[in-house]
DNA sequence: ATAATATACTTAACAACGTTAAGTTACTTA
DNA sequence: TAAGTAACTTAACGTTGTTAAGTATATTAT
């Protein structure tokens, strides 16, 4: 009796299929340029095959995003390790932030600046969305700045907003303005985490 | 011999009543969500009538985002007024960028948070671009801080774009995601825009 | 072995979009 | 009154995401 399972097995091929030729045209052209026709065209199945696996073309893509957010839980994670210098640790994980906002553009941008349909709150703030879960980890470390008095007369919840939309600001102003005569991408990223976290220890 | 200029006259008229019909499609459904069908439905017109006007939908929005922007200009020429105390200044022009920013959301997210089609870069870094003016009081004000002492160790164009993307940071965040938990949300973009500062002021 | 059923997939189409080419109407000028 | 010009429309093209309906194939049941 191993033909569903042998059945199923078929189906997650094709499915992983599709994720694959996705992800690349996603990676490389961005969601609006990417058409559930071209990611068709290049598996060699019809559009409507898509659909067997996934709602629609937003489902598709946020899975997309998910995954790719899936690396940087895992930095976060790893950087959550040492706690000793919380600030330090603070300034990396903004670093991380960014640095993975600018690799990943497309799955950044879809998943922090584009006008999210309003319908559809509950996606985004599903409680094991990773986007979510990063935002965890930020949490624990500003939480460790507090405990360890770097941080004073600040509360955690805004706190960790506040860092959330620095980096935000830095990842997301870069993306949308590439050509913009920015004075030294990397001076003004680690400045602007750097004068941040200052200002909240100062 | 005023043959020609009542035409002109006419044909500005025709152009107002698109942009005003567009205006309030915009603002009521964002960029996505504005068809050049419906402009036209709505002021009793052909779609391809707006094409006599207009080279394209991006070259209207973009014209209708430029007209509110003006708006974010002469707040920041007043609020450059006076430098007496230039870090009050800052703060103050700060919170009317993220202001601007809630109150125009549809014409923030397509001047600032939308990908920008490579092709065109030189339209949104025009000389005379309305954004483009507003970074430069943010500049003429972070230069007073520098010049009266108040910013230390610090170089004016990357201190200008810290700023900059702060309360961009602030502005987008908000919009991209209106139903995250904030904490309170007057309090986080005060104590953003208060932080940074005092970071490059420590 | 043959019939019934479920699954995988495709074909064809719909409605909507931005945009263009070609045509028509109305007015101005000669 | 004829020629020319500007304003505007009609019709269409090539896209898009998505759905309904149909087909073929492999599995299960008789």
């Amino acid at each position: 009796m191993g033909v569903k399972e042998r059945r199923e097995r078929q189906k997650q091929a094709v499915r992983q299929e599709i994720l694959d030729a996705a992800r690349e045209l996603f990676i490389k052209d961005g969601y609006e340029n990417v058409t559930m026709r071209k990611i068709a065209e290049k598996i060699e199945y019809s559009p409507t095959t898509i659909y067997l696996h996934f709602n629609d073309k937003a489902d598709l893509v946020r899975f997309l995003c998910e995954e790719a957010f899936v690396k940087l839980v895992d930095m976060f994670e790893k950087l959550g390790e040492d706690l000793s210098d919380p600030l330090l640790a603070l300034k990396r994980c903004g670093r991380a932030y960014v640095d993975f906002g600018l690799r990943y553009p497309n799955d950044y941008r879809v998943t922090f600046m584009m006008a999210l349909k309003p319908e559809a709150p509950e996606d985004y703030l599903r409680e094991d969305s990773m986007s979510l879960k990063a935002y965890g980890y930020l949490r624990m470390i500003v939480e460790e700045c507090i405990r360890q008095g770097k941080f004073r007369n600040v509360e955690l919840e805004s706190a960790t907003q506040s860092m959330w939309i620095t980096v935000h600001g830095i990842t997301s102003l870069i993306i949308a303005m590439p050509d913009f005569p920015w004075a030294d991408q990397e001076h003004v990223i680690d400045q602007t985490i750097e004068k941040i976290i200052a200002g909240f220890a100062a």
